[in-house]
DNA sequence: CCGCAAGTGAAGCCTTGGCAACACTTCTGT
DNA sequence: ACAGAAGTGTTGCCAAGGCTTCACTTGCGG
């Protein structure tokens, strides 16, 4: 019943998108809540530790936490009592994972996804994209907008 | 400085795609070990924890602790010092899995994403490709494939 | 048939990301 | 000015998914 075992060259390759799908989900978290405290900077000009953790949608002691390991990796910075902040490389991280976030939700609705479901399935889903992907979704948008604005734009025309 | 705080209704729906997200990661490793089991099955007629284990890029005891996981959730059962096996609700879960994989890897090279890239980024985003989603995929790479046909035969033809 | 290598299991540890409970600050309203 | 409410921090707990180490079966070759 036994069967030759797979080559080497497989044994040794295949187990590598597991790994790599497992350090994206390390990070996924810590971009989630860079993300987060982003906006929240954005729309209070502070980020507190019980507005990042309803938006998250956890109690505090776990936001908190979370914040403590964005200091450590030097995302974040945060005086006790004090709002949190973003280092000059969170800042910039919230802003991939921003516009990484839109071109995800936007390739999903192009693709005909209904727009509420693009947005659930994108929070999961940007985390794993590749700048490759990321590249090829880009000009996939881009394609097909042209293609939509002929479309849409001719009969408005004329 | 403090604006107003976001509607009620704002305030509940935002945390929902985090925990739909959080789910959805949960079950990650289950359908990976689930579709493993499954193809080491196919190949072999059974699946070792040591197959497991290398194909998965991790030791042996933890594929034990997850194919534990998988008997407690009723997807797979073993027998000490004797392989493992799917139940039906596993075999049934593996099979859509991997068709789902499929589903994925196949949109994103149709998207223009590099085939080997695809893989890769597949196997994290798969777990967060929801049933509307997919369906809009496959919707999509029916249109795709029909377009291309007519873009490939026609030539060919004449 | 018996011993040793390979395979498996069991225990214990780490980190992460959740939680609740409790302690302490800050802020606010009277 | 101060008491209570709201916000924050700390501690300790849990489960999951990794790991290493050690013990035990299995199975195969001599």
């Amino acid at each position: 019943m036994q069967q030759d075992r797979p080559e080497e060259s497989e044994a040794i390759v295949e187990p590598e998108r597991f790994n790599q799908a497992r350090a994206a989900q390390s990070m996924a978290i810590l971009e989630d809540y860079v993300e987060m405290i982003g906006d929240l900077i954005g729309e209070f000009g502070e980020a507190r530790i019980t507005d990042i953790a309803q938006r998250m949608g956890v109690t505090h002691p776990t936001a908190t936490k979370a914040v403590s390991r964005l200091k450590r990796e030097g995302l974040a910075i945060s005086r006790p009592y004090r709002g949190v902040f973003l280092t000059d490389e969170g800042a910039a991280m919230a802003e991939l994972v921003r516009a990484r976030h839109r071109t995800v939700v936007d390739l999903l609705v192009a693709i005909g996804v209904p727009a509420e479901t693009a947005e659930l399935d994108a929070e999961g889903m940007e985390h794993h994209v590749s700048d490759v992907t990321l590249k090829a979704f880009e000009a996939f948008l881009e394609r097909a907008t042209s293609v939509s604005d002929t479309i849409e734009e001719a009969p408005r025309k004329g």
